[in-house]
RNA sequence: GUGGCUAUAGUGUAAAGGCAGCACGAGAGACUGUGGCUCUCUUUGUACGGGUUCGAAUCCCGUUAGCCACCCCA
């Protein structure tokens, strides 16, 4: 094959489209719901739009960016998520005088340079929200609740919902050094990068996979326990609705986020049918983002739905079964011709009509006609030239009705079977 | 980035060093103006580049891509 698409990065092709499509529709209904707006960013940014956000020693950052000069030689990187792109357009914009709070959403492509797996590619695509504007723990209740929603209308069955409290500037740095102290003798029983993480990122201890890791960190305290009373507050506040409103939890303290921006509440959406990339939409609180970004303080919660993920899962429920309401088989110049016009006339009155574009016999555009499954039939020849009078076939029960050679009656006719 | 497995037609698969085949799909026809069945014909194929051999889809090396487990994440 002489050209081929990149590694890790495919094209998407129907039937699996109209999967997309359902996805993207059901989610704007939802958003719109809840007073989401949509919200259309770059897929290129200036590099320390990311850096700076998402955390210089992160791997997203460290190692998996694309990032390059352009002709101007300024570093550029395409976006390897969405949050960092929107906060730098609401503090650029002003967003933060809308009215509060401020509800955004999107969906597009990412990039991150990784090695491909199934479910995990180069360029990937996320539906994401962003709501700014309050701490109060009812908006992270709120999208918790959305996301749920949006993944049961989509037709998601079964699918697990994590959350966990990671703290806030006072709070965490408490938690660090008590974690730190506790894992501190133990250190010979964990991996090598778990001993390189110790000394940057202490957190990321918890969620490492490694056996030997997961047996010698069971000393190590929880971050719960070390919530400051604010924190602690908003974590069971949001707890205890998720129970009011039925939304089925658990709470997974090793819960650990991979952009250092997040504060407070962590979530995280899985589905045990994928293997090992089995997240389908995460998502935390940023409470001091905007800040960051040179905005006045505004805390703001957001997640982001990775479809491909998704895709496999409800595949087999969304059946694209849409046909053609009408064929036009012709015979003879005269008839292709009349045909040709009466399916453009059709199309602009809202019909799917398809004809057969290269003269061919009788059969073979009858057989073309059941090969799509066009749901009716009508044959234009000479006689029917000659007499202004044709017959629609209803392609399923073999009726024949005559009607007028008249694209109105021709119309109604298909119209009142649809 | 690390380790492993794999690569034959549009798709799914045979050929264990000796004729690249089968099924499905797709296109046309047999059947003078009515589809689904049947039959016939057609269909850009051994991922790419080298090597071993009289001879390679098959063995060896490299590249590329896919998959799996890590790493990490959506």
């Amino acid at each position: 094959m002489r050209f081929k698409s990149l590694k890790g990065i495919q094209d998407i092709l129907p039937p699996e489209t109209y999967i997309w499509q359902h996805l993207e529709h059901t989610s704007r209904k939802v958003f719109e719901k809840y007073g989401y707006k949509e919200i259309r960013l770059p897929i290129i940014e200036s590099s320390d739009v990311f850096t700076r956000s998402i955390g210089e020693t992160t791997d997203i950052v460290e190692k998996e960016m694309y990032t390059f000069p352009d002709k101007g030689n300024r570093s550029i990187t395409l976006r390897p998520e969405g949050t960092a792109p929107f906060v730098r357009a609401f503090v650029q914009h002003h967003l933060y005088n809308e009215p509060s709070p401020q509800k955004y959403y999107y969906m597009g492509p990412m990039f991150r340079y990784e090695r491909p797996q199934a479910y995990r590619y180069r360029q990937f695509y996320q539906i994401g929200t962003e709501a700014l504007g309050t701490e109060d723990p009812k908006l992270d209740i709120e999208v918790i609740s959305m996301l749920a929603n949006i993944l049961k209308k989509i037709g998601l069955k079964k699918f697990t919902t994590e959350i966990t409290s990671i703290g806030c500037k006072e709070c965490r740095p408490h938690y660090k050094t008590a974690l730190k102290k506790a894992l501190k003798n133990k250190l010979n029983d964990f991996c090598e990068d778990c001993n390189r993480r110790y000394e940057f990122n202490p957190l990321r201890l918890l969620d490492c996979k490694v056996p030997s890791c997961v047996k010698a960190r069971t000393v190590a305290p929880a971050i719960i326990d070390f919530l400051c009373a604010q924190c602690t507050h908003h974590f069971e506040t949001i707890k205890h609705n998720l129970e009011l409103l039925n939304i089925s939890y658990v709470v997974n303290p090793n819960l650990v986020r991979g952009l250092d921006y997040y504060t407070r509440t962590a979530f995280e959406v899985t589905s045990e049918a994928l293997g090992s990339q089995k997240a389908v939409a995460a998502g935390g609180r940023y409470d001091r983002l905007v800040k960051d970004f040179g905005g006045p303080p505004t805390p703001g919660i957001g997640f982001a739905i990775g479809i491909e993920r998704i895709i496999p899962l409800i595949k087999k429920s969304i059946v694209h079964d849409v046909y053609p309401d009408l064929f036009i088989c012709s015979l003879g110049r005269e008839a292709s011709d009349r045909g040709f016009i009466m399916t453009e006339q059709l199309r602009n009155r809202g019909l799917w009509v398809e004809m057969n574009y290269d003269e061919l016999s009788l059969r073979s555009q009858m057989r073309k006609a059941d090969r799509i499954k066009a749901k009716n039939v009508i044959v234009l020849g000479e006689d029917e030239l000659k007499k202004g009078k044709i017959l629609i076939k209803d392609m399923q029960n073999k009726k024949e009705t005559e009607v007028a050679l008249e694209t109105e009656e021709i119309l109604k006719a298909v119209s009142n079977k649809k």
